[in-house]
DNA sequence: AAGATTACCTGAAGGC
DNA sequence: TGCCTTCAGGTAATCT
């Protein structure tokens, strides 16, 4: 569910509350999707929340801790396709499928609930997680922030690949952020069919689609992301920009720009829609015998 | 070895 | 009503 504007919008209320209070207790249910249980257990109360950060999808919560031992931890936070973290009152109703429960000294609870649990968790110690010395290389291999990458960097991590533009926007490795829906809100502004491959694009079309990813994300961010199905922010309401779609999930609906007929089509393994007039379809290369 | 497919988990929606 | 299949915004592991 949540991409980098549905996380975007979390973090910022998220640091609205959470920076200066401190964790009295961990309360930890089903739990296959925590690194390490145990260390979130014995490490967490007492500590005080410093800042709230985003990484692409990510989450981080920055906390020092009260003994010497380990000084800073961070702990990653990756909501998958239905997590929620929600800040409520102790006594507030438990939604189904809520795993863990943070108590604050202020007498609020900070929730993660996960219907699918393809959400992760995991505590970086000293910024080191784990004993092989894993560091935060999940954080390290992430690509640019689409936010922050200026176009000439776009450009240079899409050069030369021959994989679909769609895989392409989606790979955490290429742009931090992207999800399914703002890609394809993104392709269909910058109109470009979502199988055309990378190294295909012209510079023209690289510059429009940079645009056009900056401008979706922006908006979607002001509109406080996009509730499909299960997406709400820290205080449990729903974001708005599902009422600017432009393609996604409109199949068979009229195109905003053109007035043709937004199709669907499988791309990258996902269902993928777009404008087939205003987004052409790349030429199939004839078959060599 | 890059690119494509499959697996993970639960719930909602549609077909019959 | 109810049973069955398909699909869902996430990544990671496994294939070719």
């Amino acid at each position: 569910m949540p991409e980098l504007p549905e996380v975007e919008t979390v973090a910022r209320g998220l640091r609205g509350v959470l920076p200066g209070k401190s964790i009295t207790g961990a309360r930890i249910g089903k739990s296959d999707f925590i690194d390490d249980v145990a260390a979130l257990e014995r490490l967490l109360p007492g500590a005080r929340i410093s800042a709230v950060r985003r990484h692409g999808k990510f989450l981080l919560l920055d906390l020092e801790s009260p003994s010497a031992e380990p000084r800073s931890l961070c702990l990653l936070i990756h909501l998958g396709m239905t997590g929620r973290l929600v800040v409520c009152p102790p006594d507030a109703p438990i939604a189904p499928h809520t795993h863990v429960f943070f108590a604050l000294d202020d007498g609020s609870e900070l929730r993660y609930t996960d219907i699918r649990r393809f959400g992760k968790m995991r505590l970086l110690v000293d910024g080191v997680n784990g004993a092989n010395g894993g560091g935060d290389a999940v954080l390290a291999a992430l690509g640019a922030d689409p936010l922050e990458a200026s176009e000439a960097e776009f450009a240079g991590r899409m050069r030369g690949r021959r994989a679909r533009i769609k895989a392409l926007l989606l790979d955490q490795r290429v742009l931090r952020g992207m999800g399914n829906i703002y890609t394809d809100e993104s392709l269909w502004r910058a109109r470009i069919h979502p199988m055309r491959l990378g190294a295909n694009l012209s510079g023209e079309e690289m510059r429009r689609l940079y645009r056009a990813v900056r401008d979706v994300l922006a908006e979607a961010i002001r509109f406080r992301g996009s509730s499909v199905s299960d997406y709400v922010d820290s205080s449990g309401q729903p974001g708005w920009f599902q009422q600017r779609h432009r393609v996604y999930r409109r199949a068979g609906k009229k195109c905003f720009r053109c007035g043709g007929t937004i199709g669907r089509a499988t791309v990258a393994g996902r269902s993928s829609y777009f404008c087939p007039r205003c987004q052409p379809a790349p030429r199939k290369r004839r078959r060599a015998k």
